[in-house]
DNA sequence: TGTCAAATTAATGTCAGACAATTAGAAACC
DNA sequence: GGTTTCTAATTGTCTGACATTAATTTGACA
């Protein structure tokens, strides 16, 4: 556990990275305690805030908990699944929201890692996520429904099909794939009509699951990305024009 | 940008809390600078050690980044593809690792994911992209390397196979599944027969890459992913044998 | 002697104030 | 006009103190 050699970055950044490195090879493990602050600060002949600060930002990464009182201190945390799925998510939209990324690349990303699902939870999708399933749909197909409700809707039953494959390894990396998308969905205004294409895909892909067919899963998920490129695409153009006309009259 | 309700939390945590929310939904934009450290404790009613603490914490996760001097300050800081890889799978692999996440379980979630790949990957992948493939299978032949670089070799096979989509996104998701294997990967003692099957199943996605024949790529992957999952099976039950060896003479 | 309450203690959380280091831009000088 | 120097703003770091929390020990009392 001792610092980089690089001198350029800050102090408590690299001390960061040199206790990060340590969790990450195994050095330090699950649940072990750290020593405290002010031993830290010896060791690195460093000060305490700037410890606390290298702490904070292992803290920030779900890599360390800390505990106030007598017996307290910063421990080596276990990772939970939910810790890891809300990183990732907040990382995976921040990235698409900040690059520019495409409609299409975004689309087809989710959609091919979804199809992935398809077999897997066709196989050992419960009894519980089809009647997820079924529930969503129906929510999608009530009237008064705004379209963020409908798109909140949207993302659940897609997780209830990605959570079908009993994989959380799966569910943990199209966590990313599937929520990140939803704040490209929400551009779109979905009308009765795109709605009712949706809902009939979505009982389509769940019909297809129940009767554990993969196949018929696969092509209602295919015809429901072909779908939702289409009414992407309309949305992405006019945004796309009305951005060519300001910079125009610029 | 106020501070949230919750009044258990640390005030660091509860600050950068408020100021990624105001980026992540849009309140503070790409490159826009935040105010100096001293404005945004007068701001929060806390002193700037509390302020740098959750700065920390952001900037932990990449979503701002400091400068010094005069102009200098914290700005939200677009992140890059590369962070965001980064991050992904630091998260991830420590996931597997600390959650007894099964051999199986990952396996089959990467090569789930991977096939996803294998079509777009047929349509789009570039000469470059089989150049890479064709130079890892060559050094994964060679006599002299340790288990180590062979697996390192794996994974760079690998990641030419997904870059080959051309689909960044794609790109960022598998990172997570394909890297965080490394470590289980590295548990397994590879003999020269099992390397020998391996390059050959290598070879064989790479032909069907080059050919543009996806059909012939899910098929070899298919193999991979029996054969690795084979060679896995073997260690992990040798491990559990051990472990159960010791937990009967405690 | 057993039980409950109070004191102790060790740790993190927070604060205040100071100084160092860095950097951009303004001012001064040639 | 161009170059150098100075200045100001901002983050980085340190010191020392106090507040808060929670486990442990101590001690009083039944």
């Amino acid at each position: 556990m001792k610092t980089s050699p690089k001198t350029s970055t800050d102090l408590s950044a690299q001390i960061a990275a040199a206790i990060r490195d340590a969790i990450v090879s195994g050095d330090l493990i699950v649940n072990q305690r750290l020593p405290c602050e002010a031993e830290l600060a010896e060791q690195f002949t460093v000060s305490r805030p700037t410890v606390r600060e290298a702490l904070k930002r292992l803290a920030a990464q779900s890599l360390i908990r800390t505990q106030r009182g007598a017996t307290g201190g910063a421990f080596v945390n276990r990772i939970s699944f939910e810790e890891a799925y809300s990183q990732h998510i907040t990382t995976s939209t921040l990235l698409l929201s900040m690059n520019a990324v495409s409609f299409e690349t975004a689309c087809e990303a989710r959609y091919a890692l979804e199809r992935a699902c398809a077999p897997l939870s066709a196989a050992r999708r419960s009894a519980d996520h089809l009647a997820t399933m079924r529930a969503e749909c129906h929510r999608q197909a009530q009237p008064g429904l705004t379209d963020e409700a409908f798109c909140a809707s949207d993302v659940a039953f897609h997780r209830a099909l990605v959570d079908g494959t009993g994989n959380p390894v799966m569910s943990y990396q199209l966590a990313g794939a599937v929520e990140a998308m939803q704040p490209l969905m929400n551009m779109i205004t979905f009308t009765a009509r795109s709605r009712g294409e949706i809902v009939a895909l979505h009982t389509q892909v769940t019909d297809a699951l129940e009767a554990r067919d993969a196949g018929a899963a696969d092509t209602a998920l295919c015809e429901l990305e072909r779908y939702t490129l289409h009414l992407g695409r309309d949305v992405m153009a006019k945004r796309a024009k009305s951005r060519e006309n300001l910079t125009a009259t610029h």
